[in-house]
DNA sequence: AAAATTACGTCAATAGCGCTGACATATTTT
DNA sequence: AAAATATGTCAGCGCTATTGACGTAATTTT
């Protein structure tokens, strides 16, 4: 029967058991996370999109209002991307008229960045769903446990 | 002055002042997302570079190995993707053979995905850096504590 | 003072992954 | 027979990232 052991050899190749528990390795944190931060970033998405923004606009809004006066090569650092994929970003950030550079007092190379109100309003406002959607995650959590949360989301972190 | 009163109103616009706390918005936690997330997919992204596969195909083969029959509908429904975005990807792990498809039994229209062999060690060569992560981020912390952070990332998902 | 380095900007080309819109085919349902 | 469904495909586009190369101004080193 050479037609059916094909049909099997074929059928053989192929795994119909679900993978799971291999090697003690935990594939629904793995998911957890997946769909978690699909959903955590989906929350800016939906605003940035009506700017004409987009993900990487919301990082750069954000870092700069979390530390303003950092130097473009801080920021490249934090968000450990090249200058040539900041460049288009954080000019459309500045000719929009939420970010400013301002030349280093010392180092006079330097562009220190800081956020104008609008910067800081659309930080603020992009931040919000997200922080709302934490506390949601977080509901009737005590305190330890949050800090466990951050604590597990540091060490996820990889050490440089 | 008219000078010096530009100069002024233009520095009065910029914020030199950190954003934190603002209306309890933790932005600290946030930010450990951001750097958790963008880790703990470095280190598939690293193996996939060798295939010349992404961070789509990870996702598709992943899925496809936790959940082998599954068909196209569910695979879009799971990803939240559009048909168009997952044809290319899907179509380059078929023809690698890392992905199989079987016409449904009782709806022919339905496409049935398998993972072959190669499927299954890919998922999980992908997997298990990220498992060493996680549990490196979870070293010394107790099962209440898992359990916590699954339930503050199930927490974190847009309710369907 | 000249040379090297640094901080930043920019031009060009490319890749990955998502999107919309339109159309085709096979199969199942009505 | 007609309509709906599951899937596939073509074409074009947008966003974000990459590498490589080159330019300019300012600072540091020699």
């Amino acid at each position: 029967m050479p037609r059916q052991m094909s049909q099997n050899a074929a059928k053989a190749e192929l795994l119909a058991t679900p993978m799971q528990n291999a090697g003690s390795i935990d594939f629904e944190i793995i998911e957890l996370l997946f769909f978690a931060y699909r959903d955590f970033v989906s929350d800016p998405d939906q605003i940035l999109v009506k700017s004409g923004f987009g993900r990487a606009h919301h990082r750069v809004v954000h870092f700069v209002n979390r530390e303003p006066g950092m130097t473009v090569a801080d920021l490249l650092e934090t968000l450990q991307i090249t200058k040539q994929s900041l460049a288009r970003v954080l000019k459309q950030l500045i000719d929009s008229g939420y970010i400013r550079q301002v030349a280093g007092p010392e180092d006079r190379r330097q562009r220190k960045l800081y956020p104008t109100q609008a910067g800081r309003d659309l930080a603020l406002a992009l931040a919000e769903p997200q922080s709302r959607r934490i506390e949601r995650a977080f509901e009737g959590a005590s305190e330890a446990t949050r800090a466990s949360v951050k604590r597990f989301l540091r060490g996820m972190q990889t050490e440089k």
